[in-house]
DNA sequence: GCAAAAGTGTTTAGAGTACACCCATGT
DNA sequence: ACATGGGTGTACTCTAAACACTTTTGC
């Protein structure tokens, strides 16, 4: 690497020159399509190149004066209106030649990737289908090859999704205002998979922790008994707030 | 946001241009003073414009070229000379203004940080005292007011830390080959405080779990029985690999 | 009445906790 | 011998898991 001199404050000698980056913001969009009991995923088909015409997650680059979070909610806004929605930072993705375009376009700009992951309640997610933008809640196991490396990412996130389901109060922010004690029971059976608890131990240990009140409203499906409204009360869970606390 | 044209498949129209980025890597790296039980974190004095004389963690800017995990295994080697360590990504920080370059330097060019976070064996880490650069293990509960936002790094590095060790097995990372169940308590008390376990219990609990050889080497440590030094049998925790396993 | 869904209770095995106690060494 | 740190065992509590059972609805 020796050979090539630069000005002496700015880089130090005898070394390549930094990398110029654009940064792009993706998202793993989850929901739960709790009558099918299917995970979802929210896909996109891209407009243009590179990989036009795949489905990808949908993504931005992100502009002057915007934070990477500002860029991530902006996505989101663009494709969904949700009431209701959690969302965080997941990973950041960022070798070269992980965009094609950093090969063919432009002198040597690298693509990077911040990916942020968000649960939004299905029923009241509306898609915005701009003039013929494609755009598709996909069952998780069911999604095709994917753009870019958007399906490690995708991976990533579902796995954060599962872990975030265990020891924190997410599946609130992604049912309605009350629901059941079935709804939430099938919400983490259809993410975390079938054996993770029997549905009378997990109401008991639920209860018991005492931030779930009965409403007395009762709700018909079909045949079988009447089920409780329940709610979440946000400030009973106060006190498991970060704490290291496995609910399930 | 309209009156603004661009080309047609290049940027949709009447859209703020996109932040150019350059990409900074900042490491945690900690380290654990089993003698002394305190848990250390390497922090360096920047030689230059920023925070000229304020001690930080150390850094880089990403290279042509070069993956941000590269980026941030050559930081660490060029400040300590470590034979083992972990390390995986932390967090991106990305919000504009959080580099004061931002503003008065170049044009509209934007500094993020992906931050990664390390443990290295504190006694076999050399730290590589470069010419008048300040480099030094601190205390992570003495830390003072560190350049940009690094402290918030810092902090965020630490809880990932605290959960790291309670659900996986990092610590024999950062543990010698052959050690004493004392070791790994007292590692385990200066990372996660007094009160998380019993020593016998947390013994107890550990032998049972069947990863731990007795290698029948007895050391002694002044007065007081010898103990026995373990060994970290990879092969025989692999079945806790990724599992929701909570073993202190 | 009977099936289906909701909700309650009981039994048991094992984990977590708090200790008390024995063991081997240096001085 | 006795202080010091290493190591073992026990008794008690609490939770998790399995599953049997009761209640309330639709048909």
């Amino acid at each position: 690497m020796p050979g090539r001199s630069q000005r002496k404050f700015v880089a130090p000698l005898n070394q390549p020159p930094l990398a110029d980056f654009k940064v792009g913001v993706d998202n793993v969009i989850f929901s739960v399509d709790t009558a099918q009991n299917r995970l979802l995923v929210l896909l996109v088909m891209r407009q243009q190149e590179p990989f036009l015409n795949h489905w990808s997650l949908p993504g931005t680059l992100v502009r002057q004066g915007e934070s990477l979070e500002d860029a991530a909610y902006r996505i989101l806004s663009e494709k969904i209106r949700a009431k209701n929605l959690y969302l965080e930072q997941l990973y950041t993705f960022g070798g070269p030649q992980r965009d094609p375009r950093e090969a063919s376009d432009s002198y040597g700009v690298r693509y990077l990737s911040v990916s942020y992951f968000a649960l939004v309640r299905f029923e009241e997610a509306e898609l915005i289908a701009d003039r013929m933008t494609g755009i598709a809640w996909y069952p998780v196991k069911q999604v095709p090859q994917l753009a870019f490396d958007h399906n490690e990412i995708l991976a990533y996130g579902h796995r954060r999704l599962r872990n975030k389901l265990e020891y924190s109060p997410v599946a609130f922010e992604v049912l309605p205002e009350m629901f059941t004690l079935n709804d939430l029971y099938q919400l983490y059976t259809t993410v975390l998979g079938e054996n993770f608890s029997d549905y009378s131990n997990f109401r008991a240990r639920l209860l018991k922790l005492g931030f779930l009140c009965d409403t007395g409203i009762k709700v018909s499906r079909g045949a079988g008994r009447p089920a409780s409204l329940y709610r979440f009360d946000a400030e009973a869970f106060a006190p498991f707030k970060d704490k290291p606390l496995v609910f399930i």
